[in-house]
RNA sequence: GAUCCCCUCAGAUGC
């Protein structure tokens, strides 16, 4: 504002400063109105800067307003390339328009952008968080049929689905085929499995994948903790899950607030109250 | 100085 007042006209540079803040800020208001004076000043960002700005807008949920944005750039000659749709297509499904999505999907390949692994993996997810596991393992066969070979996050986002709709037989099959291809399961698939056999009482088989990810030398990462910390939480297991959570400092990570959160509730469902507030009072 | 990161995809607690 400062700047406007002085008779300093913005550019490019600026608005995407300001609105990479905004909206990293969450601050879905102060992103709308910079957009809209951003395009009433005719300032136009590169396809990079605009895919950003594309990302942010998507992220704090003003999906309409994006895909808005991506028109009337488009009716200015402007190219999206495959990642400008990824991205919208991401945003649809987080407001749950998978249908959108689908439809997006669909038109992308028609305005000359290939659909790539990420294309079918961001919708993959969509259908699978929204429990249409079949429609997911439609779109994995798909995508071999189009040549594009499915990779870890594919392998992981259908694991997760088929845990989300507690299939986790199948789950557990799609994770040994992995390890037979090229793509090994990473620290996210582990946790993934680790997470749901928690939830689903199977403590015992979590802490054995655990145990498999070190002799497979995959690093667990604070998430794989805070899932064995709560698995051993609601077990009962406090000790163990406390064990655990000294553990985790000592492979250099840091505890975050799920972490610690996860642990206190342990403890306080244990009437353990002096170890929760000491813990409550480390957080700072 | 080089490499990595640097536009898009997967996992954890509670509400």
């Amino acid at each position: 504002q400062e700047m406007t007042e002085k008779g300093i006209i913005p550019n490019v540079v600026i608005y995407l400063c300001l609105m990479q803040g905004v909206c990293s800020s969450e601050l879905p208001q102060h992103a709308k109105r910079l957009l809209d004076d951003m395009l009433a000043r005719n300032i136009s960002p590169n396809l990079q800067a605009f895919n950003v700005l594309i990302n942010a807008l998507c992220k704090l949920g003003l999906v309409t307003e994006s895909h808005n944005f991506l028109a009337f750039m488009v009716e200015r000659g402007m190219l999206p390339n495959t990642t400008t749709y990824n991205t919208l297509i991401k945003g649809y499904c987080l407001i749950q328009r998978l249908d959108k999505a689908k439809h997006l999907f669909n038109y992308m390949s028609t305005q000359g952008c290939d659909h790539d692994v990420v294309s079918y993996n961001v919708l993959i997810n969509g259908y699978c968080k929204n429990q249409e596991i079949d429609e997911a393992l439609r779109l994995l066969k798909e995508m071999s049929k189009q040549k594009i070979d499915p990779n870890v996050v594919t392998y992981t986002t259908i694991i997760h689905g088929l845990c989300l709709v507690s299939k986790l037989e199948d789950a557990l099959v799609i994770f040994h085929k992995m390890q037979d291809c090229g793509d090994t399961a990473n620290v996210v698939t582990y946790s993934t499995l680790i997470d749901t056999l928690c939830k689903h009482e199977r403590v015992n088989e979590a802490l054995d994948l655990f145990k498999l990810m070190d002799d497979r030398h995959v690093a667990p990462d604070v998430f794989t903790f805070t899932s064995i910390i709560d698995g051993l939480c609601k077990a009962g297991e406090i000790d163990a899950a406390n064990g655990f959570f000294l553990e985790l400092s000592c492979r250099g990570l840091q505890p975050s607030v799920c972490t610690y959160t996860a642990m206190i509730g342990g403890f306080c469902r244990n009437k353990k109250l002096d170890e929760a507030e000491e813990l409550f009072l480390k957080m700072e």
